[in-house]
DNA sequence: ACCTGAACACCGTTCAAGT
DNA sequence: ACCTGAACACCGTTCAAGT
């Protein structure tokens, strides 16, 4: 049987969405390629290059023909957008966060370019460096946190214990108000959102003078965009 | 040798700390206390029950004497020492964020506990029930996400990917950046967080008139704090 | 009540040897 | 170039049997 990277990288995410991240294994990813594991170790260095690679494949699916700002759009309005995908992108496979927060920032190589994207859109959107990345650092930050929960497995003792201990008022509460409303995770999470942005917004508008290292930043980004190099 | 449920916990956190998570293993546990690995089942029904414990140590750490809202105290300030702390306890030990996230917030029954204290004082600080529960929801998936990213191994190749892509304008800009104003991830944390808690300001001061059901909660959990139960 | 002994069904990883 | 065979050093979990 002859094999490749690709079809590695996809039959493992199969089994995720089949049996969890804990089920895939290296052995199991080989017995469905009707392979020996050793066979594996030909294309991909070890487990945790190949769960790299899940997490690049997971963020492509809604980043690969993602655009940055368009000059007449709402920096808010895409930055929403933006936060809307990375959570699908996490949402769409069983146990995603945990795949990509396992994979981490630094190597995830999707993430890297769309940090790029962002970080740029809103400096062209009047934002000073600094406070592009904190945009960038917070939303993403939140978007991460939020879907870990979301996507953390109730498990079975949960509703034991939430049936024990009724003297836990808020959330008694907080779940009343939830279904009386009909508020959904989609809901919370979109109003969480709303919130932050409107944090930055605010911060936005109180420093609409940049420094002059900022504006430096900006030329440069656009003269390398249709030139080449321009080292330091 | 006899040992208890603590010496279990407290070995397994040695293990975290000096050998990382993937180190923690029940196998060297047991070694590390000189019995044989299955003599931990009569403590303790699993793995995932000794790491739910542990995350449980590691928030108590800092939530063990954790007050609520004093009635002078700005709401804001409180919110921000909540989120200091919560910080704090997942950087305290290695990979400590992984710990807490893999245990969920459902069985972390220290989480709930401070859920209680926050969306309850966010109450006393005349939040509406939603907000208050907006507030909880988005701090937390905050640090949660900041936390992850920061305890994320930056791993060997992440240096060489840096080094070959130096078509990465923004991270170079902004790594100058931090480096040349001496921003550390704590002020990075804290200027994100004051941004999140800026929009939660704004949304508490535009809605000041609250639903009565609110209202009701509200007298409904004073109540039971000196009193006892009141079903409804 | 609490632990040992011993097994079961798995892992990731390596590497000579085959084709 | 790409895979097999076979081993190594581990895992979590179970359970009769000991004390």
């Amino acid at each position: 049987m002859k094999i490749h990277r690709e079809q590695i990288i996809s039959t493992a995410i199969a089994i995720l969405d089949r049996d969890g991240l804990e089920g895939v294994t290296l052995r199991r990813v080989a017995a469905e390629l009707q392979v020996r594991p050793g066979a594996l170790y030909w294309h991909v260095q070890n487990k945790q290059e190949l769960l790299d690679e899940m997490a690049n494949v997971l963020l492509s699916e809604q980043f690969a023909h993602f655009e940055g700002l368009i000059p007449g759009q709402e920096w808010s309005k895409w930055l929403q957008e933006m936060c809307l995908r990375l959570r699908q992108a996490l949402l769409a496979h069983r146990e995603g966060a945990r795949v990509v927060a396992g994979a981490g920032f630094g190597r995830a190589f999707m993430l890297k370019q769309l940090l790029e994207i962002t970080v740029s859109s809103l400096l062209a959107a009047g934002f000073s460096l600094r406070l592009a990345f904190l945009a960038w650092s917070t939303t993403t930050s939140y978007v991460y946190g939020f879907v870990i929960e979301e996507q953390a497995a109730p498990s079975e003792d949960t509703i034991r214990n939430a049936q024990r201990l009724q003297g836990e008022s808020m959330v008694v509460a907080i779940q009343r108000e939830k279904q009386e409303k009909m508020y959904t995770e989609d809901k919370d999470f979109c109003d969480g959102l709303e919130v932050i942005v409107d944090g930055i917004r605010q911060w936005r508008a109180k420093q609409l003078i940049y420094a002059e290292e900022d504006q430096e930043v900006r030329e440069q980004y656009s003269t390398e965009l249709d030139s080449g190099s321009r080292e330091k």
